[in-house]
DNA sequence: TGTACATCAGTGAACGCGCGTTCACTGATGTAC
DNA sequence: TGTACATCAGTGAACGCGCGTTCACTGATGTAC
């Protein structure tokens, strides 16, 4: 009886990987539309038509690396998330954000493929989708576990906020898992989208010659941002 | 005496245009990465080495397209803002968060040209620092003219803020023309980055599935966004 | 106003390159009896 | 445990394509006298 991984199996779940780090170094130095089949397989050292023993094409491999992009932003913040006492609400924001810029900073290219500009003529298959909203989860697990443990109150908002963006919001309560008003519903929204638009300026270079010390704008404007939520 | 514009020169001038007309029109369907010098020449009807006499090359020929960009955005927003009066500051935001806001949507691509993923190995260069600053230029006035008209009044911060974002601020100020407090500043850079945090997230796709009435969401969050910075 | 020369726009061929994908093949690993 | 067959990984050649850029050229437009 041959192992539960036979050989065969195990040497391809490794070059399968040695091929997406391969790809990955790539798409550091050339960027997404610059990443080429033929490049990879030669830095494996494959044949070039080898490749297509492994991913189907040139696509399929873009997909993989976008899951794992995903999967390693969400990972990271998850890990920086759990290190920290459930009810230190503000360590935990503030942990998380700084593990997602983190990520970003030195996986540049990465963050480019899944937060920057979409490739072109490419469209990303259903398989993104539970990846892309791991961060999300943690951001909105703190959320709701300071409206849990009772460090912000959620007054239902003095707020007059359109019928069609309150229908809107079922979606992102249905992440919330609780009670939640679509005030606090809104702000972890415009929270979730500063952060990503804070690095997102920063790496792609529009806070050039405004901003310098990068670390601790960005820290400040997160934690004037959880106070826009009303994290403590 | 030839006329001061030679038909020659008027000649040239025009079809210049029509290289970047057709270069605009090539990066909307094929990205920046796609766009190529000899579709560009294909489709204005030359030979490929013809478009050197205009653009000695391709990277050339991409910083005149991002340089045309941050223009086309940046008049977007001064005009929105020069159709307001110029004491009501909340039209005037919202006027001019929206124009930016409809010029990034008809003009995809070339958002995401100057705001999206940098090229690999595309150096920006000086050239474009000018435009890029316009919209800025709009915002910041926005703000200003709040504090001349007495609208909002800067108050000078009970926030703890790092001396090194202090130092980093002098740019900032300068802009400003006119005395403001370090307090005010950083909520003005936050809602100049969240302004274009929210456009690149809806039209990056991370939207999809939260919010679906993309026109009242953006509406509201800027409201809100003009709240934060102390706008009526 | 007319001629001689200089400038410039556009041509067409060529260089050298890399790409994604297909296909018939060899040889090694796994499977069933 | 050994043999016969099936599966699979990797090869190498080929297809057909597009790219940026250079270069010697022709013919038209502009300039100076």
């Amino acid at each position: 009886m041959p192992p539960a991984t036979s050989v065969r199996a195990r040497v391809r779940a490794e070059l399968t990987d040695e091929i997406k780090v391969a790809a990955r170094r790539q798409l550091a130095v050339e960027g997404a539309s610059g990443l080429s089949l033929r490049a990879v397989a030669r830095e494996v050292g494959l044949v070039s038509s080898a490749v297509y023993r492994y991913f189907p094409s040139r696509d399929e491999l873009l997909t993989a690396l976008i899951i794992d992009a995903y999967n390693a932003v969400g990972e990271a913040a998850e890990k920086a998330d759990a290190a920290c006492r459930r009810n230190d609400i503000e360590k935990r924001w503030m942990a998380t954000c700084r593990a997602i810029r983190a990520w970003a900073v030195s996986n540049l290219q990465e963050y480019g493929l899944v937060y920057g500009t979409p490739v072109p003529d490419y469209r990303a298959p259903e398989e993104t989708i539970v990846p892309a909203t791991r961060v999300t989860v943690v951001l909105i697990g703190i959320i709701r576990d300071a409206l849990e443990f009772g460090v912000i109150t959620d007054q239902s908002g003095d707020q007059s906020i359109p019928r069609s963006i309150r229908s809107d919001l079922s979606v992102a309560r249905t992440f919330f898992g609780g009670a939640v008003s679509d005030d606090l519903l809104i702000r972890a929204l415009m929270a979730w989208t500063h952060l990503f638009g804070a690095i997102s300026f920063e790496l792609f270079g529009h806070r050039v010659g405004t901003v310098s010390d990068h670390d601790a704008f960005f820290d400040h404007e997160m934690r004037r941002i959880a106070h826009f939520v009303g994290l403590p």
